[in-house]
DNA sequence: AAAAACTTTCATATATTATTGAAACTTTAA
DNA sequence: TTAAAGTTTCAATAATATATGAAAGTTTTT
């Protein structure tokens, strides 16, 4: 295989994996392209290489300004933004969770919340309803906070999590 | 609020939760409705419930069964097939994570290994390169390791990590 | 063996999501 | 102040993922 091919094959496998875990494919391969180059590139560049359209590139560079995971650079005497991604791979997978969490896990956990107030019912329906809900809401919420104590290591946090595990 | 408003917006939060994690909408929604009900129902039960066709309701069931997460059942003297949910919330979650991990995370394990092996090429792209996907595998192989060791434990897994990362 | 009761399949339709590209906008330099 | 260089927005379009429903397939009952 060549260079060339194996950086394609990479791109293509990390968009894909992406997409199976709900962040859209460009802007998981505008992420990767960025983790693997060794200088900062311009939106040009990026275009280029992913051959993606200018709206796409800026739109989904934003997405990942937003979420904290790319810069944007500014070149002594150039006129052009750069864009350059956060080297540290740890460092990356705890700010995804950060959000992830922020953004889906908590709003949900207030619907669960919400949802066993209702009217006084006794149906067996509605018994069993707040159970069901009464256990998801406790397993999501041990499940955030075990997250949140895993990412909260500021360094080597999954070595560091298994080696605890180890018992 | 009333009971059924609230089984309705239970229903509807946990499909779009579904979706942000790349589990189709109506696959998440089916499961859902079998966790909280108190019997096994009928295809016929869920299409109507959840007002959709015939075919959508045999194919997502026969995924939710891929997954290992919903059985049939029969009822003695009745033709029809009946479904039901996995009941513990901490085994449906073991289940998931191992088989994601078996269909997504396994294959790109394979992919970033392989992609290293290009010809060679010492120019300061490639060598990034390799240096880049390398800690990636790492990192994917460590995390993955992770999740084994956490779902591995039979029971209440979330509680008993917590507890150990409590130093 | 054929009708009845039910399930599955799959080509087509629909809905959702991502992408394009041209116009509008912003900033800098001449 | 206006042209040039660059960026952002967003309506239109394309691509993808999901859902439908009728036909084909099963299994059971008569």
């Amino acid at each position: 295989m060549e260079f060339k091919e194996a950086k394609e094959q990479f791109l293509q496998t990390w968009g894909a994996l992406g997409s199976q875990w709900g962040i859209n494919k460009t802007m998981a391969q505008i992420h990767a392209l960025l983790m693997i180059s060794p200088d900062s590139l311009s939106m040009e560049e990026i275009m280029e290489e992913l051959q993606i359209s200018r709206g796409n590139a800026s739109m989904n560079l934003r997405g990942l300004i937003d979420w904290g995971i790319v810069y944007k650079e500014y070149k002594p005497g150039e006129r052009r933004e750069y864009f350059k991604a956060d080297q540290d791979v740890d460092s990356l997978a705890r700010k995804i969770a950060i959000e992830r969490s922020k953004r889906e896990i908590q709003p949900t956990l207030r619907v669960l919340e919400d949802v066993r107030n209702f009217d006084e019912n006794t149906s067996k329906e509605a018994q069993k309803f707040k159970q069901k809900t009464q256990e998801l809401y406790d397993f999501v919420s041990r499940a955030d906070t075990m997250l949140e104590k895993i990412t909260n290591q500021k360094e080597n946090w999954v070595t560091k999590t298994i080696m605890k595990l180890m018992t």
